[in-house]
DNA sequence: AGCGGAGTAGTATAATTGTACTATTTTTCT
DNA sequence: AGAAAAATAGTACAATTATACTACTCCGCT
């Protein structure tokens, strides 16, 4: 067991990721923090030097929070990674558990939970709480209720992103065909596989789902 | 001009502001800091002994950013309040404004703008960034496309409030109506005023609105 | 060479939303 | 007490979305 360990951060925010580094540097067991702005940031900082623990905010632009774990995970296993999230209704939780993620965080838990799990997965490779556990609740539901169990939810593909946002600007099927030159029922089409995919049954959940994963704003 | 100032800040996320107050605490002429999770909690604090400023976090349960400034500059004209937001699209800046807020920060600013704008409207009353500009030029903007100009927006009632929440859980309105022992067409005129009033014309519209105005998470 | 995923396009029907009004009752404010 | 705002409920019609399928093409992979 190491004294003391190396955690970076990546948060779009600034002022909550710098007022975070000020936090990190707080805790007596945490020897250096660095912070980056955004999941590619976060991956040029490990390529010089792997930090023991990444803590890395779930919606993020430019390279998202999910994106950002997958690349870690494959090419520095070593590094255990801490998930910071504002909804605890996030769909993704139960796949990036499977995926290897060691800990999940709301975002308004206390400083001092995020030093028990800094210090838990560097030791532990674990830090379950509340969270984790309401995930593993909601998914057995969802199993019961024959619902696609979270784990299973597919990447969009390209064209479907796309569509997806263009239906949050407030385009009709009519408008986004005219716009790519397809057919209003190709377009209606994708809805529905994407509608499919994310889980839900109309066009406010795909509106939610697009907020909620940082596909927009 | 004094030495150093009461600051106060307001903001749901406890991982947040609990950073946040630590940073604060870095700044030399901040004397004393306190936390809230909410503007109720906040109001109570101030009315205990008030601040030089407030810091407040648009987006919150219980009681949100708008209500709460409201609040403080009708019962306590003295405290300087500086908004954080999370997106620069928001409607409800230049209401703001001329309800006589201070300033306006993104929370992706720098902790030394964060740090100036304390002593800016601690001392010359108000703080003048690039976000409040582009809000000021996309007011200009709206007015020239004869869009509802940004501070006209009208609030929306309890029951309207209402409604939008459950438009934004995936009910329908007959489902609503079921929910709150209302006729299928009340709820569907009180969601039409809606749209009216916030000036969309489509359910997703309503969606992003109440995310963007923090009505929903 | 064939399989699977992605993208395209279609039909058909049911359900819901969007638009445009009128009208009554209740609450709130002055 | 009277006016204004909010909440309630309705009708009618157009447009869009939701559900449930089939079918073809293109491209990359093994």
């Amino acid at each position: 067991m190491k004294a003391s360990y190396k955690v970076y951060i990546a948060d779009d925010h600034t002022l909550f990721r710098k007022a975070m580094v000020n936090l990190l540097r707080t805790f007596p067991r945490v020897e250096e923090v660095k912070d980056a702005e955004n999941g590619k940031e976060l991956l040029t900082l490990i390529k010089y030097e792997a930090p023991d623990v990444a803590i890395i905010d779930l919606q993020m632009p430019v390279m998202d929070g999910a994106e950002t774990c997958e690349h870690i995970i494959q090419k520095f296993p070593d590094i255990k990674i801490i998930i910071l999230t504002m909804h605890d209704s996030n769909k993704f939780i139960l796949h990036m558990m499977e995926m290897g993620v060691h800990a999940f965080l709301l975002k308004n838990t206390e400083p001092d939970e995020l030093e028990r799990a800094i210090y838990s997965v560097a030791e532990k490779d674990f830090y379950h709480n509340d969270l984790v556990a309401s995930v593993l609740r909601k998914n057995v539901k969802d199993r019961k209720t024959g619902q696609r169990p979270v784990f299973q939810q597919a990447e969009l593909t390209d064209r479907e992103t796309e569509i997806l946002l263009l239906i949050c600007r407030e385009l009709t099927m009519k408008e986004i065909g005219q716009r790519l030159f397809l057919s209003e029922n190709t377009v209606r089409n994708h809805r529905v596989n994407i509608m499919e995919k994310v889980g839900v049954n109309n066009i406010v959940g795909l509106v939610k789902y697009a907020y909620e994963t940082g596909v927009i704003s």
